[in-house]
RNA sequence: GGUUUCGUGGCCGAGUGGCUAGGCAGCGGUCUGCAAAACCGUCCACAGCGGUUCGACUCCGCUCGAAACCUCCA
């Protein structure tokens, strides 16, 4: 593949070159949390994956805005006789608002996905800030002659949908199955077919959250805010809609389906889909009861796990499988992630002292991570990597270029991975003097890391920062002391200090160059 | 039953028609005051059976097994 950006289309089932609609604008929405729950590991891997995509095209020089919404309303329960609100039904458990729940919840998904390291995407609507436009939709769709009213309640009529379009393209159904082979729900002798979709449902006396429309006070279908904030913040034809593999099917059927009807042609140019994490072989999911929420990765406190493990451990841990694998958790792999990243990081210090060893005069160690840079706004019609170094490709640059080439090939994360453990391979052998790297490589290694570890894999050291320096003086004072014993062969002092350092759990490690240390 | 997808070494996980993925764990060395780390080497694969091919883990077929979706779910 040449260096241009390859992405998988659900559509069409390939990867397929990404050329956006409105270059250098690249538009995507992503279907959100539905806010009565704890996020658990199952949020984490659409959030993580399409943070991946968001941070790519940014480091492209796309200027993205990235649409993920907070489902806050409007999903029903299956498992009561009645179609109440999922929102509704917990906000009378426990007494409080409803809306006071999907606060309490959402405010607790962003927490979590910033622990993550996960950006904020550009809009996070809500669907029940959006009942207008919610509403338009339905009247579209209406006027078109794709929808028909029962007894207060819209309903998409997907039989009649399915004469001059196709419905099941996206995920593979035939109507024919979908005719016969839909469960009975609640309300179902409205419908005209069983495969027929609510757009409104009109609220039975009890459902607390309800809207006042033209057919009746309820609340919107369930696919039908996506279509309306995603028409409304990216226009009637964007670039990318992406979500979970679980949603093929009936939700982003059936915004196609929607979009069609209200719009008249369809509104997404390329479908992507994140696979599940399992779970014992099964989809970690809260109708199974066998998720696990963030919290209790990061506490441990958790019945399933060996011990906790960092946010960036997590993040490690879903980036090193590709997005459309299922990923199978266990604490020995999440240990393995764990140890992983350690190797990394330390591998992105060891290459910090290696560049200041480098410099006529000391310098001061590297900050961590650091920000993205930002994009030239604007500039870059045609937005591409950059061009490779001229005089002939080194061993580094060749790494850089695989990275690339990982990224280009639909977001490979796991093998941008391994190519970055091959440059703290390199760093390691150079501070183990079994090499050495010229100046210009050591810039260009760093280079790759701060740009392909740090600002797109979106991995940093979970060491703050702000203390670091002060810390940094004062561990340089205590290890200089302790060197002095370790000249003196004095190694009672020189193992005490080291001792009495580590139930700090503060790591001293004694090389060639003198002595590192690290806070576990 | 239908749709979609998958089965890779002790574990997790990439990938390709012929050339080492990578991480973690194991084993043997080197280095080291000790420890740790690191470096070098090394063991363990491509579910099974056929077919296509000069050659398949990679393509095709079948068998077995697993998952997601078909009902809210990331």
């Amino acid at each position: 593949m040449d260096n241009q950006l390859y992405i998988h289309n659900t559509l069409s089932r390939k990867k397929e070159l990404f050329e956006p609609i409105n270059p250098p604008f690249a538009g995507m929405y992503v279907c959100g949390p539905t806010v009565y729950g704890d996020p658990h590991l199952g949020h984490a891997r659409p959030a993580i994956t399409f943070d991946l995509v968001f941070r790519y095209l940014l480091h492209l020089g796309y200027r993205v805005r990235y649409v993920r919404n907070i489902t806050d309303v409007g999903h029903l329960v299956a498992d009561l006789d009645e179609g109440e609100d999922k929102i509704a039904v917990k906000a009378r458990v426990e007494q409080l608002e409803p809306m006071e729940i999907a606060q309490y919840y959402a405010d607790r998904y962003f927490t979590y996905m910033e622990a993550l390291n996960v950006k904020r995407p550009s809009i996070e609507p809500r669907a029940s800030g959006h009942m207008i436009e919610q509403i338009l939709m339905v009247r579209k769709i209406l006027d078109a002659g794709y929808a028909y009213e029962v007894n207060g309640s819209v309903y998409f009529d997907v039989e009649k949908y399915s004469k001059p379009y196709e419905y099941g393209k996206l995920s593979g159904r035939i109507l024919e199955d979908l005719l016969t082979n839909t469960r009975s729900l609640e309300g179902q002798d409205e419908k005209r077919n069983a495969a027929d979709f609510a757009l409104w449902k009109k609220a039975q006396p009890e459902h607390i959250m309800r809207w006042p429309s033209p057919w009746s006070d309820g609340f919107p279908g369930w696919h039908l805010e996506c279509s309306a904030m995603s028409t409304k913040y990216l226009g009637e034809y964007f670039d990318i809609h992406g979500g979970g593999m679980d949603l093929l099917f009936p939700h982003h059927e059936s915004e196609i389906a929607q979009c069609q009807a209200a719009i008249g042609h369809e509104s997404v140019k390329y479908w992507l889909h994140n696979n599940m994490v399992t779970i014992n072989g099964q989809k970690m999911g809260k109708s199974l009861g066998n998720f696990i929420t963030l919290e209790e990765f990061f506490t441990g406190t958790h019945a399933s796990l060996q011990q906790a493990y960092s946010p960036m451990t997590i993040r490690f841990f879903i980036l090193q499988a590709h997005y459309r694998s299922t990923l199978d958790f266990s604490n020995e792999a999440l240990q393995a992630a764990e140890k992983g990243l350690k190797k990394l990081l330390a591998g992105y210090e060891t290459l910090g002292r290696l560049i200041a060893l480098n410099q006529p005069h000391p310098q001061p160690l590297p900050k961590r991570g650091g920000e993205p840079s930002p994009p030239a706004p604007g500039v870059n019609q045609n937005p591409s990597p950059p061009a490779p170094l001229p005089g002939g490709e080194g061993r580094i640059a060749a790494i850089q270029r695989e990275c690339y080439a990982a990224m280009n090939d639909d977001f490979n994360s796991p093998m941008v991975m391994a190519n970055l453990f091959e440059g703290v391979r390199i760093i390691n052998s150079a501070a183990d003097k079994k090499e050495s790297l010229s100046a210009s490589e050591l810039e260009l290694m760093k280079n790759i890391f701060d740009t392909f570890l740090f600002d797109i894999l979106g991995l940093k050291d979970e060491k703050s920062d702000d203390q670091h320096e002060v810390l940094d003086g004062l561990m340089q004072l205590v290890l200089a002391v302790r060197q002095k014993s370790r000249e003196t062969k004095d190694w009672g002092t020189s193992d005490q200090i080291r001792d009495a350092l580590q139930n700090l759990h503060i790591t001293v490690k004694d090389g060639k160059e003198g002595s590192v240390w690290n806070i576990e």
